[in-house]
DNA sequence: CAGTGGTCTAGACCACTCA
DNA sequence: GAGTGGTCTAGACCACTGA
């Protein structure tokens, strides 16, 4: 069950999302809305809020709230999308395999980007993403075992954000996202369909849980040509 | 003048930045923070919201707000920052050439891309950045005339954020970065230190003012070596 | 001028954590 | 149980917009 106004985020997210409400159309008042929803005006602002944080709608002071003028390609705009999401959004026919799923000890390196001990016992799955024939996507998953006890191959075809959010139920709080450009590994090289692209463009995705853990580390390996990323900023204070 | 919420928000900013405050540490109370700075609860969380938001800290239900383990480099997270403020946070001595500085007509491409008519009047800036050396980034900037009746190449060579914000006061109000890895063209061969990379990282960024207007699109061309995104993502509803 | 969103208040009740 | 953050309310005043 949502809270108040995450139903009305939800409300107009999806109005907005499915093309109901056009760009350009003026959203009700803050007012109004707090009429209609039968509640107060500050919890339909943090409704609009969220709506405006996620690029759906502009609010202008003496205006009014706008939807804003959005591509199919804007969603999702930053943030933690699972592959499955996404390939389901573009719409496009995708396969995930996994090429290697096991649990092991953590070495050094990997104990410094996950902030633990070394030895420290984690899953370590790699996969591989193919979109229209050719794979271009390659991604390392290290979860803690501590926080994640199962894992089989086929939730990993699946989706693993989906197993943890829905399955397990653990709440995944944040996500810092470091996007460099490299010289392909030769696991790269043997893996993805390069096609002498001499670079790959790694997103190094750090996931913390709710309680500021961080649980998860992923390497996603992408061919150049197919990568694209969107991000989308608000000017705060 | 500071807003209450936002001078909240810089004290802990600061005191966060700058190390007064180290990682782990807990913050006042909600409660207590409000008898401090003499105001209301929600008052103070919409500046612990804030901080929350741009990766300042952290808050757990029942247990407080605490200070995030943050590298020198984390800062700025993804944003509207300017090649100015990033290279003194980098402290790494840089300079910015101006190529090209003229007033001109939008062809039709810059006029979809600004999602203005053609032959709007616009301003074009051309710009080299070079860092410890190196020539590594080439930003072609184009502005509506509309909103920036005058440019020259002092302001172009120091800061057109800064020149925009605070001379103009110009509200700079949110921002859609995209980013994708591409051939270099001749230009870019020509007027950055590629060093044989045959690929350059594109951040194409379309600036919005508070009233939604689409006023600025920049292409920023990085040697890819060279070229580090970082993308700070939360869970919402 | 009326209508809009931006800020702020002083309460309230809840769910969660930890001793 | 005391303390914490999460949600919510019913007001208030302000600055901005547009007729």
């Amino acid at each position: 069950m949502d809270n108040k106004y995450l139903q009305i985020y939800h409300d107009y997210a999806g109005k907005i999302e499915s093309g109901a409400l056009r760009p350009q159309v003026k959203l009700p008042s803050e007012h109004e809305l707090s009429q209609q929803y039968g509640t107060s005006r500050e919890t339909v602002r943090k409704a609009l809020h969220l709506l405006s944080q996620n690029g759906f709608i502009q609010k202008i002071k003496g205006k009014g709230s706008f939807v804003l003028p959005i591509q199919q390609w804007d969603f999702p705009v930053s943030g933690l999308v699972s592959f499955k999401e996404l390939s389901a959004k573009m719409g496009k026919p995708s396969r995930t395999r996994v090429i290697e799923l096991e649990a092991m000890a953590a070495d050094e390196e990997l104990a410094s980007q996950l902030r633990v001990n070394p030895a420290e016992p984690v899953w370590k799955v790699v996969r591989t993403r193919t979109i229209g024939g050719e794979t271009i996507i390659l991604d390392k998953d290290y979860f803690l075992q501590d926080t994640i006890p199962e894992l089989t191959v086929e939730i990993c075809e699946d989706s693993i954000y989906q197993y943890l959010e829905e399955v397990l139920d653990i709440p995944i709080s944040f996500a810092k996202k470091v996007i460099t450009v490299e010289e392909p590994t030769p696991e790269d090289r043997r893996l993805l369909d390069l096609e002498g692209y001499p670079m790959v463009v790694v997103v190094r995705n750090y996931v913390h849980l709710e309680d500021a853990t961080l649980f998860q580390y992923t390497e996603s390996r992408h061919r150049p040509d197919k990568f694209r990323f969107i991000d989308f900023a608000r000017r705060h204070g």
